[in-house]
DNA sequence: GCCACGTCATGACATCTGTCATGGCTGATT
DNA sequence: AATCAGCCATGACAGATGTCATGACGTGGC
C-alpha cells in the first residue's frame, strides 16, 4: 500500500484528488493538507511515502516544502502538481531532488501510473516540458536584479520600489534598465511578463 | 438521477472532479470537455440537468459558454466553478442565468450539495462572496476604457495599443488617463492590476 | 432645442522612465 | 597585485507617459 501525503490549496481539487487516488487499490491518502507550511508537520505525523504537492499554496510555496521534506524525511518520494509548466520551476523542483512533475494539464490517469512509477525510483517529468526547461536555460539576472523586478509587481513606481528596498531611485532605474536588457523588453511591464511567463518571478 | 456535463481544462482537476461526483449515488457525469467551444455540441447531445462549467478554459470562457447553453438549452443548470472569486465574474454569471457560482476553495463536499440544490431550482452562492459582489458594484469603465485598458496587457507601448485599435496615441492616453482617474491608479500597470482583481478585466 | 455623455483628436506641459557614461566599493578569481 | 563581476550611486539626456484644456461629432434623454 502506496501511503500519499496531498497538499493543495483549494479545497475541491484537493477533494477531488483524494477521490481519484482512492479509487487505485494500491494507494491510500494519508493526509492532506491546505497549507505549505502545514506540509511538513503532517509528513512527520504519518511517514507517507509520496508526498504530492501543489506550488501555489500559502504559507509556503511547494517547492519550498519541497526543500524542507528533502532535509526531515529524505526517504519520501516528491511529486510536484501545479498547473503552470513553467521551465523555472521544473528546474528548481529537480534541482531541489523532486521525484517528479506533473502538469493538471494532463490527463487524470497519469496521477497514478507518476506516483508509482516515483516509488519504484523513477523520475517522471513531462517530455516537452523538460525539453523546454534545457532550452530555455536558467535567470539570466543577478540575485539584486531579480528583487527589483519582483518588487515592481507590488509597487507602482519607481520612487516606491526605491523606498521598499532602501536604494536610491537612479539604481533602482539602473537595474531595471538591465532587466529590460536580458529580457529583451521595452518596458518594466513587459519584463515582468517575460519574467512570469519562464516562472523566473 | 442528475446527468452532469462537466467541462474544465485541466486534464488532472477535470479526471479527479469526475471520479468525486462518481462518488454520489444520484449524480452521473455524462459528458466531459476541456474546451469552452465543446460546451454547446456536447450539451446538444447528451442534454444534461447540470453543466459545471470553468471559467478559464481555451476557445471559449465558461462565461461566454453559460450565455450559449443559456439561449439552447434554458432547461439546462448551469453552475460556475472557478479559481476566483472576482466579484465581476459573479455578477456576470448571475446575470447572465447561472444558477450557481462556486469556488475551488471551497471544501469538496460542498459540490455534490450545490448540484442538487441547483437542480432544485436554487441559485448558489458563496455568501461572502456575493457580499463582496454587491459592495464593489460594476465596473466604473465605460467600453471604449474598458477595451483599451483590456488591449494594453498585450501591447508595450502607446503606440502599440494605439495601433491595434486604430486610434491615434492621444486618444489612447486620454482613455488611459480616464480610467486611472476612476480606479485611482497612478499607473497604467496599477490599473491594469486593480481592474483584473477586481474581474473587470 | 438643449444638455449630458461618450468618443476621437490635437497641442502643451510636467513628470516619469529608460539609457548611458562615470566612478567608488566589495568579494572572488587569477 | 591585478582583474572582473556585482552592487550602489550620480548626473545628463531623450523619449514615453500622464494631465489638462479645448474642440468636433454623434446619440439619447428631458
Amino acid at each position: 500500500m502506496i501511503r500519499v501525503l496531498l497538499a493543495e490549496d483549494q479545497g475541491m481539487v484537493r477533494g477531488a484528488l483524494a477521490s481519484l487516488l482512492g479509487l487505485e487499490p494500491d494507494i491510500d491518502v494519508v493526509a492532506q493538507v491546505a497549507r505549505g507550511d502545514e506540509v511538513l508537520a503532517a509528513a512527520r505525523s504519518v511517514d507517507p511515502d509520496v508526498a504530492l504537492l501543489d506550488i501555489e499554496m500559502p504559507g509556503a510555496t511547494g517547492l519550498e516544502a519541497l526543500a524542507e521534506l528533502r532535509g526531515a524525511l529524505p526517504g519520501c518520494r516528491i511529486l510536484i502538481l501545479t498547473t503552470f509548466g513553467r521551465p523555472g520551476y521544473l528546474r528548481r523542483a529537480m534541482e531541489t531532488g523532486a521525484s517528479g512533475f506533473l502538469l493538471k494539464d494532463a490527463p487524470a490517469q497519469e496521477l497514478a501510473s507518476a506516483i508509482r512509477r516515483a516509488v519504484a525510483g523513477e523520475r517522471v517529468v513531462d517530455p516537452g516540458l523538460a525539453a523546454a526547461a534545457l532550452s530555455e536555460g536558467e535567470s539570466p539576472l543577478t540575485a539584486r536584479e531579480h528583487e527589483v523586478l519582483a518588487a515592481s509587481r507590488n509597487y507602482a513606481t519607481v520612487a516606491d520600489i526605491a523606498g521598499a528596498l532602501y536604494l536610491s531611485p537612479g539604481t533602482v532605474r539602473n537595474h531595471l534598465s538591465s532587466v529590460m536588457q536580458k529580457l529583451d523588453a521595452r518596458n518594466r511591464a513587459e519584463a515582468l511578463k517575460f519574467a512570469e511567463e519562464k516562472g523566473w518571478l
